[in-house]
DNA sequence: GTTAAGATCTGCT
DNA sequence: GCAGATCTTAACG
């Protein structure tokens, strides 16, 4: 596909509600582009988390400047540090001014597999390089400073791969309860390809 | 200035 | 299955 045309239909994607671009992000790639080459994985399970009524939201309290890209455009990366020792991967989404994002739960691995294994340090199986927020953040080397870089043009990207629409068609969407959150734990916000061996949890 | 909680992962039992 | 690692953020005084 052309680029450009390629563009214009991410551009109408990151038009959506949080909740349906958390959908809609299964099955599309995300690449980053390094000196050691791109690295490369399919997103398979997401978590939506909205500004009204959602208490697990870090922009639930408003804008602080951690959560300040959250009210940025849709599109852009919201990367924050967490427990210590983890950085966390969102795309953000939602009109400007509301701070919504979308959080990237685990990628199937597609490009960079040598890459993963180094970053991730230890002789991993290939499911055990990405299936988890802070485990893809770290495979694919995305860092705090990438925070707030647009995925559309930054070496960070988000991608409309070729088969997305045929793959989309195949797989089933299942929704539940997002994982790892006390406050807001009754909302079915996280999303995820039923048949992938690649997510965090069934 | 101090404090408590946190959208997790790993290794050990 | 559970505890420990490890430190930023934001709320409170």
């Amino acid at each position: 596909m052309p680029q450009d045309l390629e563009l214009a239909k991410l551009r109408k994607f990151l038009k959506l509600s949080t909740k349906d671009l958390a959908q809609a992000l299964l099955g599309m790639n995300l690449c980053h582009r390094t000196k050691q080459g791109p690295i490369r994985g399919r997103i398979v399970e997401t978590e939506a988390y909205l500004f009204r009524g959602d208490p697990a939201c870090h922009a639930a309290q408003g804008m602080t400047p951690r959560n300040a890209p959250m009210f940025g455009p849709a599109g852009r990366a919201y990367i924050y540090f967490i427990y210590g020792c983890h950085f966390c991967f969102n795309v953000t989404s939602g009109a400007e001014g509301e701070g919504e994002a979308v959080l990237i739960r685990a990628l199937e691995p597609l490009d960079g597999l040598e890459e993963m294994r180094r970053r991730r340090g230890a002789e991993h199986l290939d499911r055990n390089l990405t299936n988890g927020p802070a485990k893809l953040v770290q495979a694919l080397g995305i860092n705090k400073d990438l925070n707030t870089a647009c995925l559309l043009s930054s070496e960070l990207k988000l991608e409309l791969p070729r088969d997305y629409k045929a793959l989309r068609a195949d797989s089933k969407v299942v929704s539940t309860t997002r994982i790892g959150i006390s406050s807001g734990a009754d909302l079915k916000l996280r999303f995820y390809l039923k048949d992938s061996i690649y997510v965090s949890k069934k």
